[in-house]
DNA sequence: GTCTATAATCAGATAGAC
DNA sequence: GTCTATCTGATTATAGAC
């Protein structure tokens, strides 16, 4: 009796979560395609295939419903940076997160969000999942940046938030998807673009 | 009486234009703070201090509106770059453009516009002013990036439209808002560290 | 929890008098 | 051209039956 209980009640669990999985993928390609603003409740529900009144049981709000997907992004942010070795160059990990930064961006899998939205930075800060996991990143990458510039790998004129600022900000840099939609070059090329104008500056470099 | 006439059209005219400056200055200034999607039609009006049917009579869209903007910046930075000495090195042409930028948008003049809004995007090319700023400004930085990777002053490896969209970008780079946000650093600290990252990249230099 | 139907609000755009 | 008042449509959010 106690047992079945206990099974029934975890599948039931998987079912939810596995739904609200289902609606984070869509919300997450809707915002990558069309922001915040333009991705509309209404598409949300349609696309995951459920009426909006029971999206709106599983997430209290529009900005909720960005929130989860955020959160999302940054678990596989969290994952892909436990894969880099502890050992390894700082730089090189450094770059690493970059790439993976902008290929997911390329794949048309990172939400972009308004910045200035107040009532979308409020769900984000009262997001406790978000918090920590933009926590954790950020002290990830700022010990890469710091050893890096121990190292002499990286410029240590720059203070390290000016450094962690400019990794963060190819998430959402204009100039991939300029690049993109001028069809001239493959993601790859525009990849090792963006990473060479990132790290090594649009000056010449002396040999 | 001819004469008359004349003054009093010249004169009507000019209350006109004079209004339609106040109006896009406006414009101008919401876009920059709180981007198009956040700004209304309303706020436009309210602020000018004119009804919203009388702000329709001018122009007959808000995409218009943003439009009217965009062409009003892009003849400040024609005007500016008319200033920029033609014998000059071409690098440091470039590095002031982007400085001048760069300038603007921590003033808070720099309109923000969504680069995915479909309407938005149907009014700019529409716009000949627009277009033609647009163009000639393209062309000048387009000659400077040439030169200056011909004098091996710029990286002749990166496709010189890589050059001009990431000059472009530093227009709505989100690394500028961060760093004043933090208010560590003064505005020129600002300019000075991100041009040293767009420029000299974050990597080290030897000396 | 899921649905249909509807509320409530907000914003872009317009009618029509002056 | 400017105004007040209004329309229209889209969008977030909820009520209430099942």
């Amino acid at each position: 009796m106690k047992s079945s209980n206990v099974v029934k009640v975890s599948f039931k669990e998987q079912m939810l979560q596995a739904r609200e999985e289902a609606i984070i993928r869509v919300v997450n390609l809707l915002l990558a395609e069309k922001g915040f603003e333009a991705m509309t409740v209404d598409e949300v529900a349609a696309s995951v295939g459920i009426a909006k009144a029971s999206l709106y049981k599983h997430f209290p709000s529009k900005e909720d419903l960005a929130a989860a997907a955020m959160v999302s992004v940054m678990r596989r942010a969290q994952a892909f940076i436990a894969t880099l070795p502890r050992d390894g160059a700082p730089l090189d990990n450094l770059r690493a997160v970059v790439r993976w930064t902008m290929e997911l961006k390329l794949a048309g899998e990172m939400p972009s969000l308004p910045s200035q939205n107040s009532k979308l930075r409020a769900a984000l800060l009262g997001n406790r999942s978000y918090m920590d996991g933009l926590i954790e990143v950020s002290d990830a990458l700022g010990a890469w940046i710091e050893a890096a510039q121990e190292q002499g790998a990286i410029n240590a004129k720059i203070p390290a938030i000016a450094i962690l600022y400019t990794v963060y900000a190819r998430a959402c840099d204009p100039v991939l998807e300029f690049l993109k939609m001028g069809g001239q070059h493959s993601d790859e090329q525009i990849i090792e673009l963006v990473l060479s104008t990132c790290f090594d500056g649009l000056n010449a470099r002396p040999v």
